[in-house]
DNA sequence: ATGCTGTGATTACAGATGTAGACAAAAAGG
DNA sequence: CCTTTTTGTCTACATCTGTAATCACAGCAT
């Protein structure tokens, strides 16, 4: 059942996404990572992988010195997690809500459209036995 | 253009959401709208007024002793701006890459996807001269 | 006038978050 | 071995959030 309800801020979001690439990364290298995007010290990122492996985010291996750290928390769970929690607040839990306002706003690109399409076609394909 | 980069917390936002239903409100009126979901009190609700207030997310009139509370930004701008920070942070600004990962998993009831392709084709039909 | 009552303002405070310095243990280099 | 560098842990602190008690004042009832 994976990780369960793990609640990662904005800036824990940005050290995940590291971890997320690139699996098992030292202090250093998420730091140097995250360095040209954030400009965060070395002690801001290790301090952010304190909390996230003591919220049951990420795991740190310390074999032999070194310290690598792996996500715990697979980048498809936080997701769908997140777009929960923000669907629930934002527009009742209604994706089509969603999809209908930003389409009232013009907020899509009318590719985005065109890939939206694909996918629902797809998905019809897929689900007709 | 509308109030700029308002940013809601979650509190505030159940707030909003009651302004968004029915226009000026006093503060008692929030706080008993508010009382069955949050069972927060007066006080809170007050405190979290002021905090909008000062953000410029609400307009207080107090005319003739009482204050009315209106919100001065709209649901629809409030939510596009929290629609397009949680796009950008968890799927990269890509809408299509949403619904690709939430149909993957399966968290769509055929009821969603059948609303959104119904939203989809109405759009297509709307764009074309 | 005088004391309740309803209402907003002020103050408070714990916990979360962003950000980082200081310190200690370990590794690397000579 | 002893110094320099690396690396992780601890501690720190300002700000933001959630949540509320208390204060002060305006209006109503007596």
């Amino acid at each position: 059942m994976s990780v369960q309800q793990v609640k990662l801020t904005d800036a824990e979001w940005q050290v995940m996404e590291c971890l997320w690439a690139g699996d098992p990364m030292s202090g250093r290298e998420v730091t140097q990572a995250l360095e040209p995007k954030t400009g965060w010290s070395r002690s801001t990122i290790l301090t952010l992988l304190s909390r996230l492996e003591a919220k049951g985010a990420v795991a740190g291996n310390s074999e032999g010195g070194k310290k690598l750290f792996s996500p715990l928390l697979g980048r498809e769970d936080a997701a769908l997690q997140e777009t929960e929690t923000f669907l629930d607040k934002v527009y009742h839990g209604s994706l089509s809500l969603m999809v209908s306002a930003l389409t009232q706003r013009q907020a899509l690109s009318p590719e985005e459209i065109r890939q939206l399409h694909q996918l629902l076609d797809g998905l019809e394909g897929g689900n007709r036995p």
